[in-house]
DNA sequence: CAGTATTTTTTCGAGGCTCGAAAAAATAGA
DNA sequence: TCTATTTTTTCGAGCCTCGAAAAAATACTG
């Protein structure tokens, strides 16, 4: 059961409510938290006056342009940049990411790298990610004391407890406890988070007013993953980061999946099953490792300037699609839905079939009202989610902590 | 974005939480209430202290028979039966009944009818509802004052405010809004919800250590059904009440269902789609209205004793419910499962094939994992979730409310 | 049976927090 | 320069929770 109110608890929320509300508003007055947060004049003034005090804010002459008004001039209230800063990792197939972010959510540093994922051992894998992020922190112009968190995002499974990488398709290998090794070797809070949820997150923060309480963001690559979000909460799994709409059955034993299943969504969906289909190969056929952006461009191509079978490989595509979010629609009701990645440039053949197939499902008597937006780009998207992701925790677990964890190094090196 | 903590929220939340903690334990002790909730010794001195004097909780010379402890001996509190009750109405086909719960849960009075809910009218459906609702409060025993709340279940969909019936497959109407109807008609709040979340409800009070915090329930009657519960959050839509398990498409294009769709998991479990198989009727042959249960025990029989069409039909049920769950387990992780309904008592029959497709899909890995409980009954289940579900809105709406309902009717009367 | 040990519950003062009202500050218009 | 207006801070009041100590109620002990 749910822990009683502590008395000291009303201020560790409230204060992360302000520093929750300035992240969300960019540069707002003391009287604009006032309102957005329900509470009282002199309160936020208090709690504002010792976040600036702290220098986990700072005032901004604001709105100079709006000071057209009346009356004493509003004064912007915005997030410290030099408060803290974060670390965002993002491992995906063939390629190793970091970017340096500061408190205000600006990107300050980054690295980029190439590696071959598939063949790596666990160690070299390990290796890689503890010398990109080191390389980082060695950077003279980063002061490595105000680094709090590091948030560490990768393709495929990880635990609910986001410590762990349990399964990728990007490696072989599993059960890697990249937050735990990363916490280890630096002496910084990391976690551990599943790519598709750090879009969902991203989505959020890019456009509130589409992906406010309920949406769906869908991965469309090698692999189909899924973010979800709903009722304003990312949706994870019990044990895992759940959310496995790639491999929902679409047709019970149907076409082999990469995941060695048989009928999964993935297997009429991902590159390589439209890359199998499109060559009219067998629907056991092994999925290949990987297909390139070019050679999927291709497909696209040509399936768009003949009806030949690559047009019926995306069309398949689309009707695994479409039944899959179908029966996810019988579950939590229809929402938004983002199309995320590179095959997210080819959703013009895939649609057609995919509202055909909702139409045939219990979501489709609201298959009209359900929209779809397309973002080719999944990378930029991961790494903000991953980003925010981390913020969010500096603002909550650092900045507004319970009674132990008062006097954090973070905090002392800003006072 | 959620609102701030104002300085009154404390002791409302506090309230709750102290008068939660004696539902779920019974007849605790403020030491024991003090250890379950965290809050300090003289906070439930003085919360319970209130409560008592309002007439909410009473003392009780708790635990006679453990009084061989040294020490001032622990005085118990519990619930005050007379603070408050509640009706529980549930409308099933077929079956309409009502029961009346004192505020410590103990069923005081009940009455049951038999209906023709298929054939009748929406109004006549409203009158029988609202009439034995009124039979019960013009009861001479019941103080009608003390009646704080009424619950309706209905088999069907609901919306996600727990005002209407969406829809049904007791009765070819929609959109009654039930909860606003009765609420109208004698005064009393009351609220409108899914038969399914009501058997998840109860099997929560019933059994807390194993339908803890993540479990399914899933009816297996006429239609499939199912009740989620997530995070030890009743899992709901976000327009209605959501978890249509029994509306997942399994097979693409496949069977017919009773919704007008095809190859949901509905039209080869449910109890019209066995007896389809059973006589090896098409797959597109109209679902029958009802089958009795006093023939699905027969069909079940002849399964156990001839691998003939019914078992195979039994068989074809379990593929259905277990590619279903699989589909299910990708994007929640498995969880305890409770069958309940008249059919439980053939899951005998079902699970070796549901076993069997679980283990083709994403939940396959946890496939032994994963534990089934039956229980043919439901009616009882259904009310007592209803019951606890109008109970816990007394103890958190009407016993710790905010400021401005400080003086509620059912409160005036127990003082 | 009186005295002691033990456990539960209440009492009481201290310390915090939020709130409303009033004051102070800062600006635009007249 | 003065006034109106809006934002922000200050200040006292009122609650709430907490810890420590006191009070209450029982079992053990000789």
């Amino acid at each position: 059961m749910s822990v009683g109110i502590r008395h000291d608890d009303l201020r560790r929320r409230n204060r992360a409510m302000v520093i929750s509300a300035v992240r969300r508003a960019g540069q707002p007055s003391r009287t604009e938290i006032a309102a957005t947060t329900g509470l009282s004049h002199s309160t936020i003034s208090a709690i504002s006056s010792d976040l600036i005090q702290e220098g986990i804010l700072t005032e901004s002459k604001a709105s100079e342009t709006v000071s057209l008004k009346r009356g004493r001039p509003q004064v912007g209230l915005s997030l410290n940049p030099e408060a803290a800063a974060v670390l965002a990792v993002v491992l995906s197939l063939n390629f190793l990411s970091v970017a340096v972010i500061d408190y205000a959510g600006q990107v300050v540093a980054e690295e980029q790298r190439r590696l071959d994922t598939l063949t790596m051992s666990r160690d070299e894998l390990i290796d890689e990610c503890v010398a990109i992020v080191r390389r980082r922190l060695e950077d003279p112009d980063l002061d490595v004391r105000s680094v709090a968190r590091i948030a560490l995002a990768i393709q495929g499974i990880t635990d609910s407890h986001a410590r762990a990488m349990l399964w990728s398709p990007i490696t072989p290998q599993t059960n890697i406890a990249f937050a735990d090794i990363l916490e280890r070797e630096f002496g910084i809070p990391a976690i551990m988070e599943n790519d598709c949820n750090m879009m969902a997150v991203a989505l959020r923060w890019r456009d509130p007013d589409r992906y406010r309480d309920d949406f769906i963001a869908i991965l469309l690559s090698h692999g189909i993953g899924m973010g979800l979000v709903l009722k304003g909460e990312l949706f994870t799994g019990t044990h895992s980061s759940g959310g496995e709409f790639g491999h929902m059955i679409h047709r019970p034993g149907g076409a082999l999946c990469r995941c060695g299943r048989r009928g999964c969504v993935e297997a009429y969906a991902g590159n390589y099953a439209i890359w199998r289909n499109a060559r009219q190969l067998s629907e056991n056929a092994e999925p290949v490792a990987d297909v390139s952006d070019a050679e999927m461009r291709a497909l696209a191509a040509r399936a768009r300037q003949t009806d030949g079978p690559e047009r019926e490989a995306y069309r398949r595509a689309g009707e695994a699609l479409g039944f899959g979010l179908g029966s996810l629609f019988a579950l939590i009701d229809p929402a938004p839905v983002a199309m995320v990645g590179a095959s997210a440039a080819a959703f013009d053949l895939i649609e057609p079939a995919l509202r055909e197939a909702i139409a045939q499902t219990a979501g489709g008597q609201y298959s009209g009202s359900i929209s779809f937006d397309t973002e080719p780009n999944e990378l930029p998207l991961i790494r903000e989610g991953c980003a925010m992701r981390a913020l969010s925790f500096v603002d909550q677990e650092i900045f507004a902590p319970g009674a132990q964890g008062k006097s954090s190094t973070v905090r002392k090196h800003v006072a």
